[in-house]
DNA sequence: TCTGGGGTCCTAGGACCC
DNA sequence: TCTGGGGTCCTAGGACCC
């Protein structure tokens, strides 16, 4: 017997999430262009959007297409409590819900006919109840895989839903532009373009080796499946771990060259960044140095020490010395933008098992205290407690 | 369109070990 | 003694996403 899957899973996906909030919040914003962020453009209104302002648009340039922007400062208090409401919404609707980004969620609602109803009709509900509680236009695409769901929401923006019934599937892939694709952006748009290639369906008639050729190994095979309508993913259940955490600071057009402008600046990444690992109770082994000049082009410069912590000094000293290793560079290019990265994290209190169990291990191990059991053995962890207490570490959750 | 800030994943070469 | 293959880690760069 052949059963063919429903459409279950809905993208939903904020409305010019930002400038949206403004609006709301200020209702002489409402019906005219606006675009949040100075300097340059981080998100703008449907109104704006209308005259060509685009994110990540310098404020000039945004000003010139439209004479009539109203540009408000960022107030990231307000976006972070507009999320957490709509995704609020999200958990009451459905049992698995997969945050993308701070305006943006997968929702399974298979095996919920029963009780809320078919899966188009649980999405005009979730529009209405975010609409209604938190003051937001949302737009929700509902398919059988979350590559349709997602086109299918971009699709159907602002304000909109849109279904992808399962047997129209090809029939509403194919003839899009092959930039649609989710993770193909403007280099594989450009390769793809080079080679004739425009529509989704025009992908599809190619073999993957052909793909793999045109656009490397990974990427090759992603786009491959996708343009054939292969996406096996699931919503996932489980959060997944932060894997870096980084923060940047844009230096302007007078770039301040001097060791110790750069320096103060680092100072301050690195601060901000240690106080929040701190928070999450994380650690790191790797300092990424980041570093972009005038001319745009990047550089990074990366170091990683011998054993994951958030312990300021010790990663303040990993910085400056790979700013030390730059400056050279800097001195020659001129520098715009200057930003840490902290990566191969772990949370603190599986490293501080498993530095004394193996340090090997260590290096990668990002566990919970019970997945460090599993792996090593209650035998293991007794051991450790022993070794630990030894050197000093502490052991949270743990008998003494 | 002259460009913010926060992330994810992939690739590739070299070092090192077994 | 010479040579091979495989695996992991580190570093640097690049593409993409919101």
């Amino acid at each position: 017997m052949f059963v063919l899957m429903e459409a279950n899973i809905l993208h939903a996906d904020l409305d010019a999430f930002f400038a949206s909030v403004h609006q709301r919040d200020d209702p002489s914003l409402r019906g005219k262009p606006v675009a949040v962020g100075g300097g340059v453009v981080m998100a703008a209104s449907y109104e704006a959007k209308a005259c060509g302002v685009r994110s990540a648009m310098g404020g000039a340039t945004a000003r010139r297409l439209c004479p009539d922007l109203v540009v408000v400062t960022p107030e990231f208090d307000a976006y972070v409590e507009a999320s957490k409401a709509v995704f609020e919404i999200f958990r009451d609707t459905a049992p698995y819900v997969e945050g993308i980004s701070i305006d943006e969620a997968f929702l399974d609602v298979s095996g919920l006919e029963r009780i809320s109803g078919t899966p188009p009709a649980i999405a005009a509900r979730l529009r209405k109840r975010v609409r209604a509680e938190v003051g937001l236009a949302i737009t929700v695409g509902v398919a059988r895989t979350k590559h349709l769901a997602k086109v299918a929401s971009a699709s159907a923006k602002p304000d909109g839903l849109l279904v992808v019934p399962p047997d129209r599937e090809i029939e509403f892939l194919h003839p899009l532009p092959v930039e649609r694709l989710w993770g193909v952006g403007a280099v594989t748009a450009e390769k793809l373009h080079a080679r004739g290639l425009t529509r989704v369906g025009e992908l599809a008639a190619l073999g993957e080796d052909e793909l793999i050729e045109i656009l490397g190994r990974a990427s090759g095979r992603h786009v491959h499946s996708l343009a054939n309508n292969r996406d096996p993913r699931q919503v996932d259940r489980v959060r997944r771990r932060r894997r870096s955490m980084g923060a940047q600071r844009a230096l302007g057009r007078r770039m301040p060259r001097s060791r110790g402008a750069l320096d103060a600046v680092l100072v301050g990444l690195i601060d901000k960044l240690t106080q929040r690992m701190r928070g999450a109770h994380r650690v790191c082994r790797t300092v990424v140095l980041r570093l972009r000049f005038g001319d745009f082009t990047r550089a990074t410069r990366s170091q990683t020490v011998a054993e994951a912590t958030a312990e300021t000094e010790i990663l303040l000293t990993a910085a400056r010395e790979l700013l030390d290793t730059a400056m050279p560079l800097i001195e020659d290019q001129g520098i715009t933008l200057l930003g840490v990265s902290l990566t191969n994290l772990a949370n603190d209190d599986a490293v501080q098992l498993a530095l004394p169990l193996e340090r090997q291990k260590a290096r990668v191990l990002d566990a919970t205290i019970d997945d460090v059991r599993e792996r090593f053995g209650n035998d293991a962890i007794t051991r450790a407690v022993l070794i630990g207490r030894d050197k000093g570490f502490s052991m949270p959750g743990l008998p003494d």
